[in-house]
DNA sequence: AAAGTAAGTAAATGTTTATTTACTAATTGG
DNA sequence: CCAATTAGTAAATAAACATTTACTTACTTT
């Protein structure tokens, strides 16, 4: 049998990234996206069963994917406080930075209601992604490091204004006269590590 | 001349931000809303130039206007540190959750390149909303309360773990098993407000 | 080297899209 | 009270949409 070329099938997700990234979700098309990928329609729907299904899989595979294992990957070097937590937000401003179209569709995965329920659903099933970052707290408050608080807190402590910035980062290339620097990501981190502390 | 219906007016901008909320930006389609407003499509283009220019004043005017309104309405009853801080906290906080449609398109004002175009251009123009809240900050800086940060680190201080959490207490309305409460929001609100003190 | 098979294409499907056309309804200034 | 004017409607338009049909291509296995 003929082989899957696998160029075409990464130009797809490498294009329609680009496409949502430039004109939006609400501006992909599947007949749009073929065309710019130098495919026929069809071959997205051998991979894909619907839009829905493609988007879904872009989203949590290519998307969501890696940038949780670039937070992840974070844990490497090292589990202390606040040390890991400055990891983690160089680390994954560094990698976003780097992944403009990654971090356009993670941004949808908060509005668009398709998103959500795909991302409700893949942590819920599988809690991969969470579920280290809360026993790394947790250590850290049976330790008398940090208080304790609840689990969304802490998350939307140390994800939330770190992705805000990103989200500035790029806001701020067409406009040269202000700037977000890796300085910044890291003052603003100091302060959350600072609020964190128990004393 | 025959007068404008507004009850018409505002069953569009409504059910908009409905429809918006339950199935998507991607999914609003002009004839659709005309239908579920019982109204005819060309009754919208009256108002609106286009679907964008649609779009761009229900983001501005109806959601980001109210939002922040609400917002700088806090700063009525005090400007003091921590109090002031808090006080958006929970304002807001009260105020979105009991307006969760418009909360839907507000969110999409950061991954949508036309709201978010129309965002910026807005607060180019007019720094109605940043430029109160950066007085208020700096006011705290000068008088040796807060840490001096960049405007932009500030912000994301203040505002992303609130959108944050608002957006969890919206997920969670289908899990009751979890929840997010306001109490969460002002333990989350102190530990921020204890990052930015000065000591 | 030929048969079998899945990948891939171009073109077509019927539907939905944003927007317009041609018309009617309702109000007010004269 | 009617002429003028704008609000509003129903139906139509052409383009774009997601997806499929009918077919060809290229590779593997025998």
């Amino acid at each position: 049998m003929r082989p899957k070329n696998l160029e075409k099938e990464e130009a797809i997700r490498t294009i329609a990234l680009q496409i949502i990234s430039d004109e939006g979700l609400e501006n992909l098309s599947m007949q749009k996206l073929a065309k710019a990928a130098n495919v026929s329609p069809r071959t997205i729907y051998i991979k894909y069963e619907s839009k829905e299904d493609f988007l879904i899989k872009l989203f949590i595979e290519e998307v969501l994917g890696s940038y949780e294992k670039a937070v992840l990957d974070s844990f490497e070097s090292t589990m202390n406080f606040p040390e890991g937590v400055k990891k983690i937000w160089v680390n994954t401003y560094r990698y976003l930075i780097q992944n403009r179209h990654s971090f356009a569709l993670l941004q949808y995965g908060k509005s668009s209601p398709l998103l959500n329920k795909a991302f409700q659903k893949a942590h819920i099933q599988q809690g991969k992604f969470f579920a280290p970052i809360h026993i790394f707290l947790k250590m850290h408050v049976t330790n008398g490091v940090i208080q304790d608080l609840p689990g969304d807190v802490h998350r939307a402590l140390l994800f939330s204004p770190l992705l805000d910035l990103v989200k500035e980062y790029f806001d701020y290339l067409d406009r040269p006269e202000q700037i977000i620097t890796e300085n910044m990501i890291l003052e603003c981190c100091e302060i959350i590590i600072k609020g964190m502390i128990k004393d």
